[in-house]
RNA sequence: GGGCCGAUGGUCUAGCUGGUAUGAUAUUGCCUCGACACGGCAAUGAUCGAGAGUUCAAAUCUCUCUCGGCCCA
């Protein structure tokens, strides 16, 4: 008898030793062949420090999706892939080096942003190599890659030349200073005192008036509908009639809309293309034709007839003048305002059309969902977020962006007629600073183009990581065995997003869906339930954490924290008592293998119990692996490990395995069961805490790992589970009795053994030095 | 403004095809019983957000409301 399993408690610092023989022993490698599983991970966005938690047990729980498939039989293809287009890294990099965008040389920004982004990276994969990520570290891929973007850019040709991609003038937040678009992301709101002006408008069929009231009377020309509360009494008779706009003499309707605020000014709005954002939606949903006052220099269009040229505060002072003087101001008040700005040049938005990219999906939304209702969701009921946006898809996806860290819009426009003009794809183009590789334009024969300056929104290139990771356009047998993928692990938060775009990309491409099925899970919140987010500077490092506690508790605390789908707390507690069972299933591991494995019939009932129990146990965690929520295996295990199998069965058969005054018979039955019992643990166990598994596994079963077994399967005997809570019972009740009569554990009891449990009497004799009693039941 | 989700012992969570509740953690007491004090045994602690309805019976189904979170505008 020798002790295999040293050491009071499972030490973490032992896991970078078997990440080790991991990569020495290539145990996660893909080929393609048959029975291939593709995960298409979700490649994580470098946007700043620290990766947060949440993003770090997000990917702890998608490589349980790739080990569970890999022990089911699976041929697992779980590439790694760092999304790095996009905005958030400028506004980093600015931040950083204290530049600004519009002050520096694009090439150089662009050098500086992929420094802070190689950075970033580093961190990001550190993180996830030493979770013990069984991914494909080695061909790890960047959406900033030039291959990456030549398929961004060849299949934005291919939509293109399909036309499903169009040029159109839309409304967008401006900056009228830094002369440049900007995301809902770069806003600020500002409390300015600003004037409610109250004007007068007539009605053309009757004596009465309206009174609408405006902080922008300078965008009366463009006013094309005047709005009232549904539920506002002083309107009710004369919704449906129309209103003289002063000044411009123009007939509007007077319509009822629920986003009207009753209580502020009149309750009775005018709509202008465009004062804010609930201008642009109503002018979208009601149809509206835009009348434009406003141009990129903040200066007033010539639609605003004599205020034509005047910037935009002075036309106000000015209309105001002209208004009073008509006597249609009824009374102007001075209020605090909260206005949105930009965030940088402070510079109230305005909001403007410009031309932009648009991807046509409009049409094809029926399709879509069909497409949809092919795809099995994990949990069932977030299928409803991604249905709920379909549905609420009213316009086609604006792709172009007025920055530079990001795939190039591959377009030349014609100089002299502007026609736009697309490359050959394949290539990788630059058309800011390239060549134009069209000799002349196919419309009027001219040979000066400009190229596009524009950049495409980042999800333009990560919604085509299915086609990516499957070689599409670059190895036909690869793409074949490997497209379709099996499944898309992705958090709830980018359903509307990621889920949706690619969905729509990649079967405008392929004709196909990317993936049958959608693993959606929550997101990592603080203690007080709160989003982590880098704005609200609550995210926490995981790094520090995975030190103390180890991966595998990191691991074990994800998969256990809270049911799949729904969004969890980060607290060092829970992680802490996840490392505490480790150490329970290290000690127990500990005991089991001072014993030599032998193979036995059974001869005990004990020892049958106990296997219908584990029994038991394999069909939960195969229930709950099947539909990869692993909150179930975790959590079963644990219950049972814990509180059955160490606190009642060990205890049952301490005595008979070690042989004290029984059969060699009885004495291997039990060594056999801890044996049995120990190893369907550990496979159990092992996608989600896969060193500590592996660690005792090599250490008392095998010189594989265990990462390369097959998942255990039930198999045949007795139930005599609806025996386990009596046996729980009786031992409580004799741990109390001796508890309440002060005598020892290791002292003799007289106390009578129920009938039901008569078939163990002489473990349970032995277990609690009975000394028997005459059964009176 | 629209949508989705949540509200269960101090804290966090399970249960939600109906029969007064799972486990963790915290607190308290006792304990070296040949794996484990990162342990063992036990104790305390929830009328399951509020109200109404369906039912013999509701945390679980229906409706209304309140609060919180997330997404979109």
């Amino acid at each position: 008898m020798s002790k295999k399993i040293n050491g009071k408690s499972w030490d973490p610092k032992l896991e970078s030793q078997i990440m080790q023989e991991w990569n020495n022993d290539h145990i996660y490698n893909f080929t393609p062949a048959e029975n291939n599983f593709v995960i298409d991970t979700p490649p994580p966005y470098p946007s700043g420090k620290p990766w947060h938690i949440g993003a770090a047990a997000h990917y702890a729980q998608i490589d349980m999706i790739a080990r569970t498939a890999r022990m089911s039989g699976a041929n697992v293809y779980f590439p790694i892939g760092i999304d790095r287009n996009g905005l958030p890294v400028e506004i980093y990099t600015e931040k950083k080096y204290h530049i600004r965008i519009q002050n520096i040389n694009r090439e150089e920004f662009l050098i500086l942003c992929r420094k802070s982004l190689d950075e970033l990276e580093n961190e990001i994969l550190h993180i996830m190599k030493r979770l013990g990520i069984s991914g494909d570290f080695i061909n790890h891929y960047r959406t900033d890659s030039e291959e990456y973007r030549t398929l961004t850019q060849s299949t934005f040709i291919e939509l293109w030349n399909n036309d499903c991609i169009y040029l159109a003038n839309r409304p967008n937040n401006y900056d009228s200073y830094t002369k440049t678009t900007i995301s809902d992301a770069e806003i600020t709101y500002l409390d300015i005192k600003t004037k409610l002006v109250y004007i007068k408008f007539n009605l053309t069929d009757s004596d009465r008036t309206i009174t609408i009231s405006s902080t922008r009377p300078e965008l009366l020309c463009s006013c094309q509908i005047i709005i009232v509360h549904p539920d506002d009494k002083r309107y009710t008779e004369i919704v449906g009639k129309k209103a003289i706009i002063p000044i411009f003499n123009k007939v509007v309707e007077i319509c009822q809309h629920r986003s009207v605020k009753m209580e502020f000014g009149t309750g009775a709005v005018m709509v202008c293309s465009y004062g804010d954002q609930n201008d642009v939606t109503l002018f979208r949903e009601m149809k509206l034709n835009e009348i434009i006052s406003i141009d990129r220099d903040g200066k007033m269009t010539s639609a605003t007839g004599k205020y034509s040229g005047l910037k935009v505060e002075n036309a106000r002072v000015q209309i105001i003048e002209d208004l009073k003087n008509l006597g249609v101001v009824e009374k102007i008040e001075k209020i605090n305002h909260n206005i949105p700005v930009s965030e940088r040049s402070k510079t109230p938005i305005e909001i403007i059309p410009m031309q932009e990219y648009y991807l046509k999906q409009k049409n094809e939304i029926k399709k879509i969902k069909n497409l949809c209702s092919k795809i099995k969701f994990y949990p069932q009921t977030h299928k409803q977020i991604l249905i709920d946006w379909i549905n609420s898809i009213s316009m086609d996806w604006p792709i172009s962006r007025r920055r530079y860290y990001g795939t190039e819009i591959p377009i030349w426009h014609c100089k002299k007629c502007l026609e736009p003009h697309v490359p050959s794809p394949g290539k990788y183009y630059s058309p800011w600073k390239d060549k134009c590789p069209i000799d002349e334009c196919f419309k009027c024969g001219s040979t000066e183009f400009k190229g596009e300056e524009k950049i495409l929104d980042t999800w333009m290139d990560s919604s085509i990581s299915p086609l990516f990771i499957t070689k599409f356009g670059k190895n036909k047998y690869f793409f074949k065995k490997t497209y379709p993928t099996s499944i898309r692990p992705q958090a709830k938060d980018i359903v509307r997003t990621w889920l949706y775009y690619t969905l729509l990309r990649c079967n405008q491409i392929s004709d196909k869906i990317p993936w049958s099925n959608a693993w959606i899970m929550g997101h990592g919140l603080d203690n007080k339930g709160l989003k982590m987010s880098k704005s609200l500077k609550n995210a926490i490092d995981p790094l520090p954490i995975i030190n103390e506690f180890g991966a595998d508790a990191f691991r074990f605390w994800s998969a256990s924290i809270v049911n799949h789908g729904y969004d969890f707390r980060c607290s060092v507690d829970k992680i802490e008592s996840a490392k505490k069972f480790l150490s329970k299933l290290w000690n127990i591991s500990k005991f089991v293998s001072n014993f030599t494995i032998t193979k036995c019939e059974l001869v005990n009932n004990t020892d049958k119990w106990i296997l219908s129990e584990i029994n038991k146990l394999i069909a939960d965690c195969k229930e709950g692996y099947k539909n990869y929520n692993f909150y179930v295996p975790s959590t079963k295990i644990r219950e049972f490990t814990w509180n059955i199998f160490a606190s009642h069965y060990i205890e049952m058969v301490k005595n008979r395995a070690y042989g004290n005054g029984v059969s060699v018979e009885e004495q291997n039955s039990a060594i056999y069961t801890l044996h049995k019992s120990l190893s369907s643990i550990l496979l159990l166990l092992a996608p989600i805490t896969p060193f500590i598994t592996d660690y005792i596994w090599k250490k008392i079963y095998s010189q594989n790992s265990i990462h390369t077994q097959k998942q255990v399967e039930i198999e045949n005997c007795d139930d005599m589970t609806s025996l386990t809570y009596r046996i729980m019972e009786f031992n409580s009740k004799i741990w109390n009795a001796k508890k309440n009569n002060k005598i020892s554990l290791n002292k003799q009891i007289e106390i009578a053994i129920p009938n039901e449990l008569d078939i163990f009497k002489n473990d349970l004799l032995a277990m609690h030095r009975i000394k028997q009693k005459r059964n009176n039941n």
